[in-house]
DNA sequence: GAAAATTACGTAAGCGCTTGCATCATCGCG
DNA sequence: CGCGATGATGCAAGCGCTTACGTAATTTTC
């Protein structure tokens, strides 16, 4: 760190340019207004000084942050990786820059997170998880956009884009009573997604004249390394599953794994299947079925909801549902 | 998005309190200093407002930002997520928020998301790329700390931390001498560091008088899915590499799958070397030998620089060697 | 009990930008 | 040729905070 004289200022430039400082922050906003022998002498005063403009300050004086915080429970395991490149990339593309807060599974630093964003002024926030009432009251009075991805709660804050979980838990029960499975065993994770799919199996499982499913509970987020331990609770069962439902297809793959070092043959001693086709699922040995949430559709909502809400417009739809795919493998 | 009058600022909440803004402004930064009657009435005020401060405006007028910026090449598949995630953890226990970039393998990305994060006046960037002479000069001329993590360069622009990489391709490259490999294969992505460890492990291999090892290139990051590919590649060669060396856990962890599938043992007919140390080396059947760095160590470091540097007390010391330890498991 | 130190708070000058309004040429057009 | 448009720029008032400095009241010290 040399010690420094002092980052220069828009007034320097504009000294530099014998112009105002007004010009050269036109210039920067909107390159168009200014006369081209303007541009140039200010073009040439930036790169003579090395000036950065000094976002801060432009962000309080217009009063708009070009920012947009993105929250999520996980960076490692994480279902939502994927969608959360997808949208960090078009981001940054589109001029925008992406706060990350990663929440776990704490209401308090879910609040304290929006509170830090709200802080800060960004335009939105994208949040996966759920919402408190005092995220609710904090983002109402505010002018930031709250976005809730990956679900479809009843009555959203802001914008809902997801899909419906039970409905996905309800499918997974057809498809796997479809291929003739009679005793699933469900793993659910500790998470409210989680509870709904589990949920939306269960119902169905049995109204489609079955017993109910054995069961094991994990801990979040739904990983590899959960596999030893379902698959010994399976293995300890007096009528042993003929099928498991994860939570993941990490999970899934530990269970292949499990499985054949036990040396049982996935499907046909033991079916499996995953959640969220993350790329793994089509590269395992088997390849893994499994439910496909089209995350590059959620990224895409999610940017032209955040475009119409910083140029002003309102977003179409309060909650859109992007729905998802059972994508059928050798695991089943 | 109702139409909402406008956000409190301090001047509501002092009007409020019946203090003056300065008072609240103190209390907010320094509670201790304001008499607890006053703290009183500002909490009261405050509640009753919903006041959120706005940040923008704090770090312009204190020119600070508890801000940090990250910079990584990919969220998927990241051989950093696990460091990335305590670091962003510690920040943002710490009181500061974190922005996130993703860079790709692209430069001129890189030099953008710095300009972007030097316009917010980050307190820090923290990089795990090469840094182009751009991004040296931008960030020399301001007052943010640069920080490169994960690998140590001769000569770093701010401060890093890491280890070498070079050293890490030798000490594989002794470890698979020692246990009797003779045909090691090399797998390879096309970054800096993966090269440097590629390196160092032919260097080392020849030097023990062997001959030159052979080799796949597979593009970044280095994923599951590329094993494929890669055993492929073995397959078809005259003499069968008897170890694969490879730039991730999770490659490692496809490649035993696809040499499990194709009927070989691991390790007897095939050992797999992985890197980073993953959970999912340790939880993999066979688990898998890999090279351990400890990212939580790193995380510690770059937050006593950075809080050195918020602080205004120098960081002692420009390089922080952390080391690695090559984890012997039951795949190699 | 007076001087010195301490505590609690207000005043006001910025921080570096944006933007509504005013100004002044220049230009088209009847 | 005169006048409203149009275009390019400057002026100056903020945006919502922080903080050096100053002041008044209270406490300490000898």
């Amino acid at each position: 760190m040399p010690n420094l004289p002092k980052a220069p200022t828009l007034n320097d430039v504009a000294r530099e340019a014998k112009v105002s400082a007004a010009t050269v922050s036109r210039f920067l906003n909107n390159p168009a207004v200014v006369a081209e022998e303007t541009a140039v002498r200010i073009r040439a005063a930036i790169e003579l000084t090395g000036y950065i403009p000094n976002a801060l300050a432009g962000d309080l004086a217009s009063n708009k942050s070009r920012m947009v915080a993105v929250l999520i429970p996980h960076l490692e395991h994480s279902l939502f990786n994927d969608m959360i490149e997808r949208m960090v990339g078009e981001m940054t593309a589109s001029g925008n820059n992406v706060m990350i807060g990663l929440t776990g599974t704490s209401r308090d630093r879910t609040d304290s997170l929006v509170r830090a964003a709200l802080s800060r002024r960004v335009d939105a926030i994208i949040s996966t998880g759920p919402a408190s009432d005092l995220v609710d009251s904090m983002v109402s009075r505010s002018r930031t956009l709250f976005i809730q991805v990956w679900e479809l709660p009843a009555d959203p804050i802001g914008v809902a884009i997801g899909f419906s979980h039970v409905d996905a838990g309800r499918d997974i029960a057809r498809f796997l009573a479809s291929r003739g499975y009679q005793r699933p065993h469900v793993v659910t994770a500790d998470s409210p997604r989680a509870q709904n799919r589990r949920e939306g199996f269960f119902t169905e499982w049995q109204a489609l004249g079955h017993a109910p499913p054995s069961e094991s509970i994990v801990d979040m987020p739904t990983r590899f390394g959960h596999a030893r331990r379902v698959f010994a609770d399976i293995r300890r069962m007096d009528k042993r599953p003929d099928v498991v439902v994860c939570g993941s297809d990490h999970l899934a793959q530990g269970l292949i794994v499990e499985a054949q070092g036990a040396g049982l043959r996935v499907p046909d001693d033991l079916g499996v299947i995953g959640f969220g086709n993350n790329t793994i699922a089509g590269e395992m040995r088997p390849t893994i079925t499994s439910v496909d949430v089209d995350g590059a559709r959620i990224a895409r909502e999610v940017m032209a909801a955040i475009a119409c809400h910083q140029e002003g417009r309102k977003f179409p739809s309060r909650k859109v549902d992007v729905g998802f795919r059972l994508i059928a493998r050798e695991s089943v």
